[in-house]
DNA sequence: CGCGCGGATGAAGAATTTTTCATCGGGCGG
DNA sequence: CCGCCCGATGAAAAATTCTTCATCCGCGCG
């Protein structure tokens, strides 16, 4: 379940954000001024943030500033009843990513919200290939099956890789050769024959289903979804 | 330079928003129908799209709402006259990522697609390490110094990576082996020196200034810019 | 200014990973 | 239904990568 911050002073505001941020099934924590709302954004791991713009301690407009400044990138939905053009401009600028002015539908406030979560997420998602129940994990270099991390040789790795990239394709020989070896030839050996069967034993332990297939005459291919 | 689309039927607005994102640095393309606008989204490797609700031939709320399913990411600023609440609702649910009213100041516009522009260029980012004129890319593998490429072994790249990570603190062995190597103790060799020493020749090719400094007693230190 | 300790370095050795080779098995055309 | 060809497999060889060891170097303290 997505998490949410928000940090309001004013309860009744802070009251009916939570409720209808909780109704569309989010988990939303509460902070009531600047200086605690900046450590739980900096340390509470959140997927995203609503502030206020005018807080007690610390000033919703230094907020975001600093915790860009830490490196958080936590996206954030800054909510004031300052509507002027240049007011909302300085918010965006220093590094809050929508603006809403007070008074606001909860509903337009959840949608943004929502909105925030998406484009986060999609962001994420890019270091990150699936097929069927099949994940890669791009920067941590890991592969797991069915949540399961799979034990993977580096060019066993570059070569599922290759195959999860053109899944639904067939694969030749040749196109192999180029994608993981860097050949612009083909060797006359079989390497590619004993790496996709190693592959295969790996990720296809017991009970899933086999996901690369062999296409007699051609090359491979893994099944898109 | 990142690439805008602006998708307005409207010249007069449309010539607004092309000047001033242009004024801003920004290279601008625009589209004055939902079809054409459509096409180029969709080919076009856009960073960012400004999009008019209310077009010709492809209306701008079914106009995301396709893109997003054909897979294409860009994010997009719906700007329409229609003000009420669940018009905005609407847009920003159909795959939109902010939504900004007619008539609008030329300079939240801006604002707004600047971002667009941060958030997507941030999250792209995260696949990229930098320090100073070193960049690692995560994905691929692949560190550089001053743009051309190193030739690092796997634990080469990983220490380097956590140096990195890190960069601006000293490092002491023992973070070092947990990081690195996943132990939780100092197994008495001196397979940190040896690596420290390989991935100093690697990366300080002559000329450039030494990255990795020794703090005697201490550990390792990669300067932070 | 010399000594000692922590760090650097070169090269050998160990371990891991990749490739090759020989052989086996099975689908498919004849 | 048989034989052939393409692909699969097990094991050994080769190559690469990592670790250890022995020795050297030099900073900083006395």
């Amino acid at each position: 379940m997505p998490r949410v911050l928000t940090i309001e002073d004013d309860t009744v505001t802070a009251r009916e954000i939570v409720a209808e941020l909780t109704r569309r099934g989010l988990s939303v924590d509460w902070a009531d001024n600047g200086r605690a709302g900046f450590e739980r954004a900096r340390d509470g791991a959140y997927d995203a943030i609503t502030l206020d713009r005018m807080l007690p301690e610390l000033d919703g407009l230094a907020l975001v500033t600093r915790l860009r400044e830490s490196g958080v990138q936590t996206p954030v939905l800054m909510i004031s009843a300052l509507s002027d053009v240049d007011e909302r401009v300085r918010g965006l600028r220093a590094g809050g990513d929508d603006y809403l002015t007070k008074p606001f539908s909860p509903d337009e406030m959840a949608a943004r919200v929502e909105v925030l979560l998406r484009r986060h997420g999609q962001a994420a998602r890019e270091t990150t290939l699936r097929v069927a129940d099949l994940e890669l994990d791009l920067i941590g270099r890991v592969a797991r099956r069915g949540g399961v991390e799979l034990e993977l040789l580096p060019t066993e790795f570059r070569l599922l890789e290759f195959l999860v990239r053109q899944s639904g394709q067939v694969l030749t020989r040749t196109m192999i050769f180029e994608a993981v070896w860097g050949y612009h030839f083909d060797p006359g050996t079989n390497v590619i024959e004993v790496h996709i069967g190693r592959l295969r034993r790996k990720i296809d332990p017991p009970g899933s289903a086999a996901l690369i297939r062999t296409v007699r005459g051609s090359g491979y291919l893994l099944e898109a979804d």
